[in-house]
DNA sequence: TGTCAAAGTTAGCGTCTCTTACATATGTAA
DNA sequence: TTACATATGTAAGAGACGCTAACTTTGACA
């Protein structure tokens, strides 16, 4: 996660200038929004001029494309590591879900809202596939819990009662003037009450 | 909603230029999202000249800050007037309150994100205070449901189990390409599901 | 070794931003 | 009517930003 942005020795061609823009504006996304998010600083962050990135990215917006892209995928196999360690058809399944959810959200809250807040503009096909498999996963879990023999309505409806339970967990919690408002509950706690609540017949 | 932002009688003195811009940096807000708002786009639309503003706030926080005041007190009188029609003490005055936050959200998705969206200073205590108030209505409601005498610590988890889920949901609704996984599901029947799955023993 | 494309830099254009100092118009109250 | 406080306009400062053109350094390969 602390990936190195400036390399040690000081050469003129930077080795892997692209890597180390999109980690910069990685950084600087979640330290002081995408609002407030410049070339220029990317540019400072990573020692370079501010003409530099423009040999390998059309404009800021690509820029933002591609750490949105990185950050997805890697939410992605997270997810899918984190199911990995409990039985098939097991309630740990989703907790375990939900929990990781939660928790990237935390983590990464400057790309969470990059990907749910307001855009204008709607998002890359990329990044929507990688929604798509992300949320497959979830689907498909409940699926298994509730004996369905596939993306039946009910868990269509299972799925997207699930989903935004934790989606609005992440938002809240993101925020520690709100979460306070919980009195300090348990994320752990609330995933469990939530998990046979909304999966029970 | 629609309210005027240029009165017709062009004097030179406005009249109420603070409400004016008031509005137009609402409007804005909501056209464009908080990180595309400009005070001289403001101006423009207001009809005056860039420095006219400074007359009436600070600076540009201040004219913000206006506007998530005037709009978290709106919608503390909507809730409080949805939950009237119903019985005390009854599941719909619950579906109600959730009916009333997943629709500001859609009607107002601009002021809802400035709200809960990433922002590094923490809010006026005005705000908090409102937002308190607000989630008050809720906790009072759901105390009166399990029969609880008060905010116990079981009225406050359920309370903030029903936020985080209303919460996610209008996030979610908000998004045409997210709602899409939803499978076009009914926001209504959603509500109805929850409520009781929430608030049963 | 010589050539050339790739990957940097320097310099700057054009635009937009927030904000202020100062001039001007207007309404009000004596 | 006159004086004055209030509200607006004009003009401009000071700076950031995105992006481009043209130049320079570097590494790889014939």
């Amino acid at each position: 996660m602390a990936k190195t942005v400036k390399s040690e020795k000081t050469t003129y061609h930077h080795g892997d200038l692209r890597a180390a823009l999109v980690e910069a504006t990685r950084q600087l996304i979640e330290e002081k929004g995408i609002d407030h998010f410049s070339v220029s600083d990317a540019c400072r962050r990573a020692g370079v001029s501010t003409a530099a990135p423009y040999k390998h990215f059309k404009n800021k917006g690509e820029m933002i494309n591609a750490v949105m892209l990185e950050s997805m995928d890697r939410h992605k196999h997270e997810m899918l590591a984190a199911v990995q360690p409990y039985p098939e058809g097991s309630l740990d399944r989703i907790r375990a879900l939900g929990r990781n959810y939660v928790g990237f959200a935390q983590r990464e809250p400057g790309i969470f809202l990059l990907r749910f807040g307001q855009n204008p503009d709607p998002h890359l096909p990329e990044v929507e596939d990688l929604g798509q498999d992300t949320y497959d996963i979830v689907q498909h879990e409940v699926a298994k819990i509730l004996g369905e023999p596939g993306v039946t309505d009910k868990v269509k409806q299972r799925s997207f009662m699930l989903w935004s339970f934790v989606h609005g967990l992440s938002m809240l919690t993101m925020n520690p003037e709100l979460a306070e408002k919980g009195g300090n509950l348990d994320v752990e706690e609330l995933l469990n009450e939530i998990g046979w609540r909304v999966l029970r017949d």
